[in-house]
DNA sequence: CTCCTTTGTCTTTTT
DNA sequence: GACAAAGGAG
């Protein structure tokens, strides 16, 4: 009896399946982590050294839990194993190789908020309109610039014909030329770098093919073109390179992930096996059905039959209440009954679309005294008290780091305002310097008058801390910025119950840089903020906590729970209000598929629910219910009448007129119980006004349900299709 | 320079 | 409703 006997025909086929190119496609479900733990194991029966091994996994998370599975099923080596995802991956590689590429080896990752901030000050500089321009399109675009490998000069050629993206093209310049002064990388620039790197330095190139004899990429759904290049360069010579994903689980578009990568391996590696894992092992067979009823009304999708052997296992359940808060009540009291019939609290996840749906829960679980983990959100090294701290850690670990530098300047308050570190800036590109070099020469900057002093002390306390770091550790020395800065005493000073917030989150910091230094085996100042750039929040996701657990069905994807809720289903919410009104119809398949993760994470128990109406951005608005949830097969569902209805007026049950619903489309009665749209001021044909398109003409108005669908052609935007209770339409 | 108030702007998902 | 940016008083 061999470990493999446990395995199906395909799965084991799989592992077998050593030598060349291999493309896994595996259903959700359907234990494509086993398969992959499996082969590693099967490399290293045949003599594979683990050292020349690679896979490549989606969090941390998952790569910490493929390492100690297959610690699980050999006997040693699982160590010498190179595990991690595609930018851990990189910033190693880059830790040793970067200053080939002219950047010192102990460059600062920036993250999103650090990235934000860098194009904020450049359009400023540049006097460029935000409103013509918002810097979220702008920090998009980039992005996709270079996921596509392409440099500034290049975007600047390709798009010189066009206004806008020429613009962007000046600050995507200029945007690397800061990074580079700041020896800095965002997290695109991680993969970038790298590909650089081997495309300019073949000896390095051919190190790492030699090292990586056999790749593995897991979620390979959501590979972006350039770590697609990247994985291509490395599997160059060995062609030993195994990758597995779902095409229906591809989620990620908006951030890159391109699903022609699956799509086309075939293309790509002509002699690539294929196998198909098509057996779920995870879910009921209601959930399962109720996954396929929806996911089989995209389009664009390879043709695939998920099936399995698990039991029908219960109806799934659907609610439809008064307000988000009847919702969130009624799911925090099924959840109690849950528990009080024995269901640990940890077997039950939350899901919802966008993450500011977490509070309503989250006041109820408080009130409830019931533990709960909120993943995902504002991370915890984005809040302002963290960051602070870690900046100060920034700046004194890499001298170059002038975002850094300036956001701590003035914190706590040193009387060194926005004009002085205008003033200190003009100074340090004048004499083409740093920032925080600028500061170290404070006495030179004659524009300074009062504050010339100040700056030169806040130099000298950075240049106290390197020389503290010299023979003390790294907590010794975040002690010691926590005492002069007297960062805490401030804090304890406000008695309010944020400050107290905050003094726990910087100890919480503290037990980091303590847990750090005891687990590295060389810690260095360098390494730490690595380690805390590129954590995720999921990544401390502990299976051990018995507590209720509420993300995105993003943060989801890669999990499983024996009760999952998706809440929030509703048009509008998900699938998303963008979603719908964008013309594109991949983003509304996209979508779907992001309802198929969140549908196929739960084991034995699925509840969905939505709210008739709820508050989103500080107006109350009326939802139908999810076309989702339509699309599941009707036999399939548990319809309830509500339970615990706080507000009293009359509860119209979505499906109540009869048993007898095959025939009729089973939302449209609720258009006689919920308030339509004001009867609207302008028909088909005449010009209108919108607040952000302008001035066009209504080609269309057709009555969906409670509200009205306009078509409107803009003069300068193009045809749009809006809801009127949303688009706030003015006859002109 | 700092602190407080007011105004305006949004709609998503993240390594 | 939440949060950032701008404006105003000390």
């Amino acid at each position: 009896m061999s470990i493999y006997d446990t395995l199906n025909e395909q799965q084991r086929e799989a592992v077998f399946c050593t030598q060349g190119p291999l493309l896994l496609l595996a259903g959700a479900g359907s234990g494509k982590t086993r398969v992959l733990t499996h082969r590693i194991c099967y490399l290293m029966e045949q003599g594979v050294n683990p050292y020349h091994i690679l896979a490549i996994t989606f969090t941390n998370k998952a790569a910490k839990e493929m390492r100690e599975r297959v610690d699980s099923l050999v006997e040693f080596g699982s160590e010498h194993i190179w595990v991690s995802t595609f930018h851990s991956t990189c910033v190693r590689i880059l830790r040793r190789h970067i200053d080939l590429l002219g950047y010192d080896n102990s460059f600062t990752i920036y993250d999103g908020d650090d990235q934000k901030s860098l194009i904020r000050e450049i359009c400023k500089r540049f006097n460029i309109d935000t409103k013509m321009l918002p810097e979220r399109a702008i920090i998009n675009s980039i992005s996709s610039a270079k996921d596509e490998f392409m440099t500034p000069a290049e975007y600047e050629t390709t798009y010189q014909y066009d206004f806008k993206k020429k613009k962007i093209a000046d600050i995507y310049k200029e945007y690397q030329k800061q990074l580079k002064a700041n020896n800095a990388l965002d997290f695109d620039d991680l993969i970038f770098k790298t590909v650089e790197l081997f495309q300019f330095h073949p000896e390095v190139l051919e190190k790492y093919q030699e090292r990586f004899q056999y790749i593995m990429v897991d979620e390979y759904q959501d590979t972006n073109t350039l770590q697609f290049h990247l994985i291509s360069m490395l599997a160059r010579k060995y062609k030993n390179l195994c990758v597995v994903g779902d095409d229906d689980q591809s989620i990620y578009k908006f951030r890159g992930a391109n699903v022609k990568n699956i799509l086309n391996f075939e293309g790509q590696f002509p002699d690539a096996t294929v196998i198909k894992l098509e057996q779920n092992y995870r879910s009921t067979k209601s959930i399962l059905d109720a996954a396929n009823g929806v996911i089989k009304n995209n389009q664009t999708r390879k043709d695939k039959a998920l099936w399995t052997e698990n039991v029908d296992g219960e109806l799934i359940e659907f609610h439809q209440y008064g307000t988000e808060y009847e919702e969130a009540a009624n799911i925090v009291q099924k959840i109690e009954e849950l528990s009080a019939e024995g269901e640990p609290y940890k077997n039950m996840a939350i899901l919802y679309r966008a993450n500011a749906q977490s509070r309503v829960f989250e006041e109820k679980f408080m009130l409830k005294n019931i533990p709960y983990r909120i993943v995902g959100g504002t991370n915890f090294y984005q809040r302002k008290e963290v960051k602070d701290m870690i900046c100060y850690l920034k700046v004194v670990n890499n001298g170059m780091d002038d975002l850094a530098a300036k956001r701590i300047i003035n914190v706590p308050r040193r009387g060194i305002g926005a004009t002085s570190i205008d003033k200190i800036q003009t100074y340090a590109m004048e004499q083409e310097i740093g920032f925080m070099d600028a500061c170290f020469q404070a006495q030179e900057i004659e524009t300074l008058k009062t504050a010339k002093k100040k700056v030169q002390k806040f130099g000298d306390v950075i240049l106290g801390y390197r020389n503290y770091l010299e023979d003390h550790s790294l907590e010794e020395l975040f002690q010691y910025i926590l005492e002069t800065t007297g960062y805490i005493k401030d804090l304890e000073q406000q008695e309010t119950e944020e400050a107290t917030a905050r003094i726990e989150n910087i100890n919480e910091l503290l037990n980091k840089v303590v847990s750090y230094e005891e687990e590295a085996e060389e810690p260095n100042l360098s390494e730490l903020l690595e380690e805390i750039a590129l954590v995720a929040d999921i990544d401390n996701l502990e299976e051990s906590d018995n507590k209720v657990v509420l993300m995105t069905m993003h943060s989801a994807k890669g999990l499983e729970f024996p009760n999952v809720f998706l809440c929030g289903m509703e048009d509008g919410v998900f699938p998303s209000y963008m979603t719908i009104t964008s013309e594109d119809s991949e983003e509304l398949e996209e979508e779907r598929r992001l309802c198929y993760v969140g549908i196929t994470r739960a084991k034995e128990r699925l509840f969905l629910s939505a709210a008739k109406r709820r508050m989103m951005q500080g107006r109350t608005q009326f939802n139908k219910v999810s076309r989702f949830i339509d699309e599941i097969p009707k036999e399939l569902l548990k319809v309830d009448r509500g339970i615990n209805f706080s507000d009293k007026r009359p509860d119209h049950d979505i499906f109540s007129s009869s048993r007898n619903t095959k025939f009729r489309k089973p939302f449209q009665r609720r258009q006689l119980d919920l308030p339509k749209t004001e009867s609207l001021d302008y028909k088909e044909g005449d010009s209108v006004n919108h607040i952000k398109f302008g001035v066009g003409k209504v080609t269309s108005i057709v009555s969906g349900g409670r509200d009205y669908e306009v078509t409107v052609d803009f003069e300068k935007a193009g045809q749009k299709k809006m809801f009127a209770s949303f688009a706030k339409l003015k006859k002109v």
